[in-house]
DNA sequence: CTTTGTGCAAATTCTTTGCACCAAA
DNA sequence: TTTGGTGCAAAGAATTTGCACAAAG
């Protein structure tokens, strides 16, 4: 935990018990979570949190720069903690939601356009997954 | 709407006066607009429709391969009705979506991988779209 | 103290569901 | 008729907002 505490410090974000404990949680379960999921992960440990603090706590991680939202589940918003440039697969059966890192670097490449200022790229990939190609 | 009707047909869809109304706002707007847009649009020359139409019609097209659903815009469901390959441009200002048409054709290209079937792909770019630099 | 963070409850927004009615074949 | 399509109202799920209290400096 003190480790989250530090690497919140890397992103002028000061550290609170609350927001500790839920980049310890990004940091050590790379599973692209939902805040439901955070909140639930989190609230046994800490019965007094609110899920308001999980909202406020990953819109203030994603204005300082520290987590990546991802728009590829329509349902609800998922985070990642891996900020460098990478792209996701998304399994259309279970939902869920995976790393893909060996793409040609050119991929992440910004286009240059007259008509609009872009900053930054999502690449979102779409199947089935292993497991529930199995079943 | 007569060509919104035989659209339809091409991708084994019963016309109805909803559904080509619907399909004929998507070939005539390409805004990628969202249900309530359409259903805004529709309403006051069909007073009688309702937004679960809009809400099935769209499901449906999405089923039948005629309308891509964007996962772009994390707020709500956007629709585009062309579905060859280009990727878009979503403003962080305005949430206005945009076309890009002249990216590099591997870009499209989907990479083999173990784990996953892969069988899609979402190219998202993000930043500020030219009319809310100049505002 | 004074500012910032947290948490509860309520409100809002988007989407889905159940069911009755309508329309077309 | 029988099947499929439409539309209303209600339910459900995700997120946001307002405000009071707690914590940190």
């Amino acid at each position: 935990m003190l480790e989250s505490h530090q690497y919140l410090r890397q992103f002028s974000i000061k550290p609170s018990v609350q927001r500790s404990a839920v980049m310890n949680f990004l940091l050590k379960n790379r599973i692209h979570p939902t805040i439901d999921e955070i909140y639930l992960a989190l609230s046994p440990s800490m019965p007094t949190l609110s899920k308001t603090t999980v909202y406020n706590t990953l819109d203030l991680f994603v204005e300082k720069g520290a987590v990546r939202a991802l728009a590829i589940d329509e349902k609800n918003a998922r985070y990642d903690v891996d900020i460098s440039a990478h792209a996701h697969f998304k399994c259309r059966s279970c939902g869920s939601i995976h790393d893909i890192f060996d793409l040609n670097a050119n991929m992440y490449q910004l286009p240059e356009n007259k008509s609009f200022k872009i900053d930054s790229i999502e690449i979102s990939y779409f199947g089935i997954c292993e497991h529930c190609i199995g079943n």
